[in-house]
DNA sequence: AAAAACATGTTAGAAAACCTAACATAGGAT
DNA sequence: ATCCTATGTTAGGTTTTCTAACATGTTTTT
C-alpha cells in the first residue's frame, strides 16, 4: 500500500500538461476538483499539481461523462470503488493472518466475482500506461 | 524504437518539478542544457518542458558531477553512449535480416561484452523508476 | 412553459513561476 | 597571479495559473 502508491500520488504535474494529456478544459479540471473528485496538491504558491493518480481519475471522469453520467453519479461510483478496494485489501490481509490457505482460495474467488458484476470499469484503469514505456 | 521512447521523451515537467525531483537549482539544470547535455521542449510561451528522459540524464549528470566529471566529460560520455545505443541497434536490426539465428547469437553476445565492458554506467539508469509504480 | 440546476465558456485582475541576460564569486587549473 | 568553470544572485519582462464573477446552452423540475 505504499511503495507503490507513493509514487502514483506524488504532485508533478502543472495544470498546462494536464490539459493536454487529457485533453480537458482547466474549467473543467477545476470544476471536477470543486466537486471533489479529485484534490491535486498545491506548490507553495498555490498553483495545482496533479500525479499520475490524479490523471487516472481525470481520465476515467472524461469518459463517465461521455457516457452521459454527471458528477454526483461519478462521485459514488469512485466512493465504491475505493471502498471495495479497502475491502479487498483489508479482508486479503486479515485472511493472510487467520485463514488457511484452501480458505484463502475460496475467499478471493469470491471477491473477484463480486468485483468483476460491479467494478467493471475498474479494469480500463491505469490508463496512464499510454504514455510512458 | 517508437513505441517506447516517444512516451519517455514527452514533454511534461516544468522545471520546477525538475528541481525537486533532481534536487539540482534551476541555474543548474539551464547551464547543463547551454552545455548541449540536455535540450527540454519548450511551451508556445518559452518554459522548458522536461521529460522522463531528460530526468534521466539530469539524474546521471549529477552523478558524475559528484564523481568530478566535468561539462566536457560528460558531454563525450553522453556522445559515446549513444553512439554504442546506436550501433548495437543498427547492428541487431541488419543482423535480423541478414543473419542466421546462430550468427546472430553470437553477434549479440560480442555487442553485450563490449557494452559491458564500457557503458557501465547504462546499467543505473531508468533512475525515474525510484519515482513511479 | 417558466424556473432552476448543471456543465462549461469567458473575462478580469492579481500572484506565482519562469525566462534571459548580466554581473559576482569560490575553487581549480595554468 | 590570472583565467576558467560551475554556480549564485539580481533585475526586468513574459507566461501561466489562480479565484471570482458573470454568461450560456442543455436538461430537469415545478
Amino acid at each position: 500500500m505504499s511503495g507503490k502508491e507513493i509514487r502514483r500520488s506524488m504532485p508533478l504535474f502543472p495544470i498546462g500538461t494536464v490539459m493536454q494529456l487529457t485533453e480537458l478544459t482547466a474549467r473543467q479540471i477545476r470544476y471536477y476538483e470543486e466537486h471533489q473528485l479529485i484534490s491535486p496538491a498545491r506548490t507553495d504558491g498555490n498553483r495545482r499539481l496533479f500525479s499520475l493518480n490524479d490523471i487516472d481519475s481525470l481520465l476515467e471522469i472524461k469518459d463517465l461523462i461521455d457516457q452521459g453520467v454527471n458528477m454526483a453519479g461519478i462521485k459514488q461510483l469512485f466512493l465504491v470503488k475505493e471502498q471495495q478496494s479497502n475491502v479487498v485489501q483489508q479482508q486479503a490481509e486479515k485472511a493472510k493472518q487467520e485463514l488457511s490457505d484452501e480458505q484463502l482460495r475460496n475467499l478471493l474467488r469470491h471477491e473477484l466475482q463480486q468485483a468483476g458484476r460491479f467494478n467493471r470499469s475498474s479494469l480500463r484503469q491505469g490508463d496512464m500506461s499510454r504514455f510512458f514505456h
